[in-house]
DNA sequence: ATAGATACTGGGAACGTTCCCAGTTCCCAT
DNA sequence: ATGGGAACTGGGAACGTTCCCAGTATCTAT
């Protein structure tokens, strides 16, 4: 393998000047520059980053930890946040902690030894303070958290998502509304939680009094979307919509409303969270809050970019959510 | 940042020691090493692993270069990669080419500047002689090839899940059967994929005649599947079933149908391949072959590692689909 | 003509680790 | 007691780049 001393021998330059010309800055005459080229191609020659990062302490490298690539939401914030940092030349790391708390850490732990130049991590149990011992680079936050965090954080705004799912299902004449939370993304009890504290105000303002029945706690996944059915099939009050927390959810209530006969969205309505495509192209189609998910990702690491810039960025970016209307909210009789 | 060097001065032993020690080999007497252990902890000391990859030039990182992360078929791959990959030791970077060739190429050769020790990698149209003239690492293909490559192939073994697929509807007694194939994953032209040389001796052996209007070639998509209905519904004499090429095809395909009144498996039967997570919970729900997904990255993941201990592998694995029945294929009157 | 800026160049040191080799101590078998 | 191996140790060189600095040549303004 031919190193720049090589280049530079037969080019013969010294290897400063092939450096330079590399690197594409400082003053080289044109003909240096050239000759450099020209011994770069015929030396078939590719520069050793490894040597590079050595010296000047930089990877172009950048960490991205999430729990679960193999769900779509995460796969477009990856895809989101790759296609920004490739165009600075970054390379992107994703890391997949499959929820493993240990995998976490260890990923952590395998950036600082690799020297990457910044982290891009959503771990909603992992302590952050820890973290930020443990990290010296700078450090994104990926979904929303109700607590102050010593880094910057991107994720989507839950509070104004509900309302706005609150408020089209009010237009649509429903009074009778349940509700999905879960302490996922939140690190926090659910009460304690946005979404919640969205529900309340919300429900404050209509003068409709809160049945805790209808405030519900599963997993946010299709499994816990089952489970969701059976409550509600044995609640002898029932709401007439239920906000499912996110898609998978919605999609297991389906599910199994379909094999008990119940219909959606005749017999209950539901609305879901995220737009994963699976909601679009099932039947009934499901209502859903869609998450600008690859933006999420772009912003999170052009927020990564400005602060290895040196420039200070806002503490929250929190996006809006798009009402997606499909087939899965019925127009109560008013 | 303490270095191995501070470790050594406070242990009182030499950087030597140190280095033994962290790499856990060569001998060292007891005192020694906990006296270095505690240094290390005391000072906090994270080694610094591009200077090791400098002066030993392994990386022990594996790069990954898919054509789509948000597809679920390509992230169940990432994911068994990269668990067998971790626990070696490795870590592993995943690069999403979005179809473009151009990146491609880009991450091959970022790979060989940042020095990773190998690179696994699916990129159907690219020309592999060039490949193996960028990579001096060992590489594993990703999917079916029907040429001979210099580098082994982890994938499935289509021709004989297509011959599963064919069995299966024979089974249910259809005999019209079409076909969908496509250059994707193949690279050469759809007359000579091995789908298309399965279908033909499956045809042979049952001595039905080929009707060529029934071997359609569309995109493996959503879109794809849209299309492949209008044009089966065209047909003057059409097929009883329909091997879709994939998932997709058939969701796509199911869709339309509802939207023009045709129903699913009533009117036409449908099956899949690779068996993502949407196909089983639309309704009728798809058969389909599934795919071991995340089994495809683990061993291709083990290939590398066995490529890296200097082992020989084998030139290619072809792994078996499995018959996942659900409501799609109706039984034909026999 | 000369001072001083500007353009360009090359050599040495440094980044933090691992490898190599030589050296010291200790123990055991003769 | 002595040779020889095993256990252990430390110092220097090397990996390939970039940074720093000093040096030379060229140009411009007085």
């Amino acid at each position: 393998m031919p190193t720049i001393i090589d280049v530079a021998k037969r080019a013969n330059v010294s290897k400063s000047t092939v450096s330079r010309v590399l690197a594409g800055e400082g003053n080289v005459s044109k003909e240096s520059r050239d000759a450099v080229m020209k011994a770069v191609e015929e030396l078939n020659f590719v520069k050793n980053s490894v040597a590079s990062s050595m010296r000047t302490r930089k990877s172009k490298t950048v960490l991205l930890i999430i729990p679960d690539i193999t769900n779509n939401f995460w796969s477009e914030v990856s895809r989101g946040a790759q296609i920004v940092l490739d165009k600075k030349g970054y390379s992107l790391m994703v890391a997949n902690s499959d929820w493993q708390k240990d995998r976490e850490e260890r990923y952590l732990q395998l950036a600082m030894e690799h020297k990457v130049d910044a982290v891009m991590v959503n771990a909603p149990d992992m302590d952050m303070e820890k973290v930020s011992k443990m990290v010296d680079t700078p450090i994104v936050v990926l979904g929303e958290r109700s607590q102050k965090l010593p880094f910057p954080i991107v994720g989507t705004d839950s509070y104004k998502a509900i309302r706005k799912a609150l408020d089209y299902v009010w237009s649509k004449g429903h009074k009778r509304i349940g509700i999905v939370l879960s302490a996922s993304f939140d690190s926090e009890g659910t009460k304690n939680s946005t979404k919640y504290r969205a529900y309340c105000d919300w429900m404050k303002e209509k003068n409709i009094d809160i049945n805790e029945k209808w405030v519900i706690n599963i997993p946010l996944s299709i499994e816990g979307g089952k489970k969701l059915f059976s409550i509600w099939r044995d609640m002898d009050e029932k709401p007439s919509v239920i906000l499912t927390g996110n898609d998978l959810v919605a999609v297991g209530f389906t599910k199994s409303a379909r094999d008990d006969d119940v219909v959606v969205p005749d017999d209950v309505s539901l609305v879901g969270f995220d737009d994963i495509p699976l909601v679009g192209l099932m039947s009934p189609g499901i209502t859903t809050l869609q998450k600008p998910k690859s933006e999420i990702g772009a912003i999170a690491a052009e927020r990564i970019l400005e602060m290895l810039d040196g420039k200070t960025v806002p503490e929250r970016t929190l996006l809006d959510s798009l009402l997606i209307e499909r087939e899965s909210v019925k127009g109560e009789k008013l």
